[in-house]
DNA sequence: CCTTCTCTGTGACGACTGTCACATTGCAAC
DNA sequence: GTTGCAATGTGACAGTCGTCACAGAGAAGG
């Protein structure tokens, strides 16, 4: 397999299409060199933990390259998994920008490429950047917009099976790749990860996914997923 | 009763002192002015819905007196409740930045004063007045945590009892006041909203306060509510 | 190939809580 | 007061889903 720290560097953000089209999108250069300047970029392997829920406010991470999960756990371990976050995500914006303690821990499930930026620095940049002020603002709006989804699906009265539903269009809408036979994607997550994303437990997602096999809605082979009655999924998920 | 438009009104954000602090809070006074310049005040009564989901953002709504509730509805129905809404808060911020339709809906649950600003205007400001930009940054960031916080709440695994003992630590800490018998506070809602609230049905929530009530933890009359044993709540919540 | 660990599939069982049904209370308008 | 409607209290019952227990399946490293 691939090496944990297999992936292209580009040493500066000029090069990273990813922070180009969201933070960085229509702004002049030299915005992107004041940025270079304050930030540092370091590789992660799968697993690694960028910052855990309850620590002082380090700063934010511009995760470049590869995916993460943001978690939050109760003192008697349970776990929520609050979302995903793909390249061009800012880590930590709202702990860094309100001093509060971090409220996620956020953990790498693959091979990732981030940029850190002290928070003192960050401020002091947004201060003097008010074009990168409103990047953050419509980052957090659209990051907001999805709690406010997964609220939403919360509202109990949807079934895990919902829920679950739900996750995967999503997930097909995001990730994955169309054909003939239907919608291909590769699970980012474990069973038991998506049991924490969808407020379930492991064994009830293994379930559901069997059923959803059985009624030839999906498929699954590893990690591997197919769906092929997307509007089956769609009714199963409530839209 | 007082009537629906019983307020005392100021003119001006100047005088409003949630939106000195929040907003404005260390801004100019031409920022002010400029606002001033965009905004239209009006009144609402108990029960008035300011916007709803799905419609196409007109702009937002800076809430001076009173409170809202944002809720989230299925084509079905069922309604959540993602917040209250307090004076000095910015209500259509994601929708109006983004330019998507609103995600939820807003209804006020108690007269409010509230001021209007149209999305063009609005982002102009915004471009405008790079000092705001960092407070609506701020203020949006306070709107994320909470958001977690409900998420965080909703990782299934926790009971509705659990759900229910944590609104109620929570209200008091907001809106309480704290007394030798314990807290007082006014529910603001029916049990049918804080079922919405904590994602269960009216009948449970009706018969965990009875319960409550029960073992001497609260003591209910009408929508007044004290909280007589903040620890014991406080335990229930797993906290 | 073998070991070990994690991940996944499945059965049994019970608790929580949603739903339905209805009684009761409270409040507001007339 | 009284009429009407919304909000609340409570019982019965069923379904979902969490938990426990264990078996198989894969993957990684020796």
């Amino acid at each position: 397999m691939r090496s944990p720290y297999d992936l292209e560097i580009s040493e500066t953000c000029h090069g990273c299409k990813f922070c180009a089209e969201r933070l960085f999108r229509n702004l002049p250069a030299s915005t992107l060199h004041a940025f270079d300047a304050i930030k540092s970029l370091s590789l992660y392997p799968k697993g690694a933990t960028l910052f855990v829920e309850g620590q002082q406010p380090r700063g934010v991470y511009v995760l470049c390259a590869g995916r993460a999960k943001l978690t939050a756990s109760s003192p008697e371990g349970k776990t929520v998994i609050a979302r995903l976050a793909e390249p061009g995500e800012v880590l930590g914006l709202s702990a860094t920008i309100s001093g509060e303690p971090y409220q996620l821990t956020a953990e790498t499930i693959e091979p990732c490429q981030a940029d850190f930026v002290r928070r003192d620095d960050f401020l002091r940049y947004l201060r003097e950047q008010p074009e990168v002020c409103l990047r953050v603002i419509e980052m957090l709006s659209e990051i907001l917009r999805a709690a406010h989804t997964q609220i939403r699906s919360f509202g109990k009265t949807n079934s895990a099976a919902e829920r679950l539903a739900g996750l995967l269009l999503c997930w097909g809408e995001r990730m994955g790749d169309r054909t003939q036979e239907g919608i291909h994607l590769k699970l980012p997550l474990t069973h038991q990860e998506i049991a924490q994303m969808i407020g379930a437990s492991r064994e009830t997602v293994s379930r559901l996914l069997g059923e959803l096999r059985h009624q030839r809605i999906i498929s699954l082979n590893g990690s591997g997923l197919l769906i092929r009655d997307r509007d089956a999924l769609s009714s199963k998920a409530g839209h």
